[in-house]
DNA sequence: ACTGGGTTGAGGTT
DNA sequence: AACCTCAACCCAGT
């Protein structure tokens, strides 16, 4: 048993020495601390059934970048006369072992909003408080206590960006100093029998040798995070004039955002230090852009997005969410796995979606693209399923944001004008008409003219013959014709608005069920789309 | 009941 | 690069 007044520092994200108000508090008037990190294997252990390497919940790109994250933490603890102590198993049941067995007083971990981290820390909350342990649990993920703005709205959310940022207001603490250096911690005490581990590699999960060509260019940690961000903020007139939608999704070898996301996601970057950073490049320049395309706009989206997602039951699904449409989404895993293959014979959308399995990242118009492709653009597949698929391969996976944006971009909820359809062949087209995108993430379209890249299926055979492309053998022909099926994806969607509408919304299994039945009743129009119409070959 | 704004469509014309 | 038109809105907030 160790003795004294020890102190436990719970580290989930918020993987970060600067502006973490848990740890400063744990360590303060402390004689040890004790810094953990518990692996839950459900979310590290490899899943064999996975359609791509990983856990059941992360695929492997993630779940590198946050063991890379750790080690940092570990390495910046040191430094500090510290170091992360690295646990195994279901984190409630692992915490309060050590509590009991490190005589733990006081017990600090970040305040999370997600669903999974409320169950849980509901139950290590309890467990804790039991014992007599203090519990501290401060909002320093997100910008503002979600909470605080829902109560601020009468108990509901706010559903629109503008109603957000009117409510929210300046950051309470967006003048005040945050603690972005720490000159030393209290040693860590005595572990008694826990079972305490170094940061494990990727081997060591059980992980074999993945390809080479799979490995996002994105390192994880607070150090490359604070690079990036010094790197990003040095630029003044690009912060000045930054604007989200006027960005080029095309763009890979110097993306077009900071692509600071991920460092957000896990917490290696404090979203409040990002924001004061900011601020102090505003206050140097005579102008610049506002939300919500401005980089402090890009913050409170994701803020925004966080308090929606607090307020909402069932956010994360169709069925018994109150702010998401009804909408009869065709349950076709053939064409999920063509999507989510990079084999859907559409050159723009295939690239993405290579860049998405093997960077773990892609610039948001980019994710529209596709997202608009898999749902209300031409798959007509339920967003649910490309969410899943965003949710395990991104490393900047967020609960609420990515959520959020499969809600908005599938015209579920936020956004509705469903005639506006992203084309999977211009719309790449006017950012990068040489295809240069295509050609690096998809190399066997490598010598297609440019021409042709985007829609290679009309290249004649002497044209495929020479670009040693095929279409058909060598990369496939498109899954559906875009512009037929577009058509139909509108008239599905002002089917499912009206039937919204009619019912106000309550509208139960039953009620989809009959809307699919009378949506399919035109069979020689459905005979007709499914047919390619293409120029004959050769 | 009304108002007004919706981060980022496509394809055409000036 | 800025501005239509397409076919036609939707809804959150007040």
């Amino acid at each position: 048993m160790a003795s004294g007044s020890g102190s436990l520092m719970w580290f989930r994200k918020g993987l970060r020495i600067h502006d973490n108000p848990a740890l400063e508090y744990a360590a303060k008037g402390t004689r040890f601390l004790y810094p953990v990190f518990v692996i839950d294997p459900h979310y590290m252990e490899p899943d064999p059934n996975a359609f791509s390497p990983g856990s059941p919940r992360a695929g492997l790109n993630r779940i590198r970048f946050l063991l890379e994250s750790l080690v940092d933490l570990d390495l910046s603890l040191k430094k500090l006369g510290s170091r992360l102590l690295v646990l195994k198993g279901e984190p409630s049941e692992v915490l309060i072992r050590c509590l009991k067995e490190w005589d733990i007083t006081k017990l600090c971990f970040e305040y999370d909003t997600e669903p999974y981290y409320q169950a849980l820390d509901l139950k290590v909350k309890t467990g804790a408080s039991t014992a007599g342990i203090e519990v501290f649990s401060p909002v320093s993920h997100t910008l503002f206590n979600p909470a605080d703005i829902i109560h601020k709205n009468g108990g509901r959310p706010p559903l629109s960006y503008q109603s957000f940022v009117k409510l929210a207001g300046q950051p309470s603490w967006a003048s005040s100093p945050l603690s972005i250096t720490l000159s030393s911690l209290p040693h860590v005490g005595d572990v008694g029998s826990c079972e305490i581990s170094e940061v494990p590699t990727i081997e060591e999960l059980g992980y074999g040798e993945s390809p080479q060509d799979c490995f996002s260019p994105f390192r994880g940690g607070e150090s490359e995070a604070l690079k990036r961000l010094r790197e990003s903020i040095a630029d003044k007139v690009w912060v000045a004039t930054f604007e989200k939608p006027k960005g080029n999704p095309s763009a890979f070898l110097k993306p077009a955002t900071t692509v600071l996301s991920p460092y957000l996601k896990f917490g290696c970057l404090s979203s409040r230090y990002f924001y004061q950073c900011l601020q102090d490049v505003y206050r140097n320049v005579k102008r610049h852009t506002s939300p919500p395309v401005s980089l402090v706009g890009q913050l409170l989206w994701r803020d925004f997005f966080y308090t929606v997602a607090l307020g909402t039951p069932n956010f994360d699904q169709m069925r018994g969410n109150r702010i998401c449409k009804q909408i009869p989404w065709n349950d076709n895993d053939e064409l999920l796995a063509t999507w989510r293959e990079a084999r859907t014979g559409y050159p723009w959308i295939d690239a993405i979606m290579v860049q998405l399995c093997k960077w773990g990242w892609m610039h948001h118009l980019a994710r529209h693209s596709v997202a608009c492709f898999l749902t209300r653009g031409d798959l007509f597949v339920h967003w649910e399923k490309g969410r899943d698929v965003f949710e395990r391969l991104l490393i900047d996976s967020d609960w609420a944001i990515n959520n959020g944006n499969w809600l908005w971009l599938s015209c579920s909820s936020f956004f509705y004008q469903y005639n506006r359809i992203y084309s999977p062949i211009s719309f790449g087209k006017k950012y990068d008409p040489n295809g240069d995108y295509i050609r690096h993430f998809l190399p066997v379209l490598k010598d297609m003219p440019k021409e042709y890249i985007y829609e290679p299926w009309t290249a004649p055979l002497s044209v495929q013959t020479k670009a040693k492309c095929i279409i058909g053998r060598d990369y496939p022909k498109p899954v559906v014709p875009h512009d037929s099926e577009s058509k139909e994806c509108r008239r599905k969607m002002a089917e499912a608005y009206t039937l919204n509408q009619k019912l106000k919304g309550v509208v139960s299994e039953e009620d989809l069920k009959n809307s699919r039945r009378k949506l399919e009743e035109h069979p020689e129009q459905e005979a007709k789309t499914k047919r390619i119409r293409q120029k004959p070959v050769g």
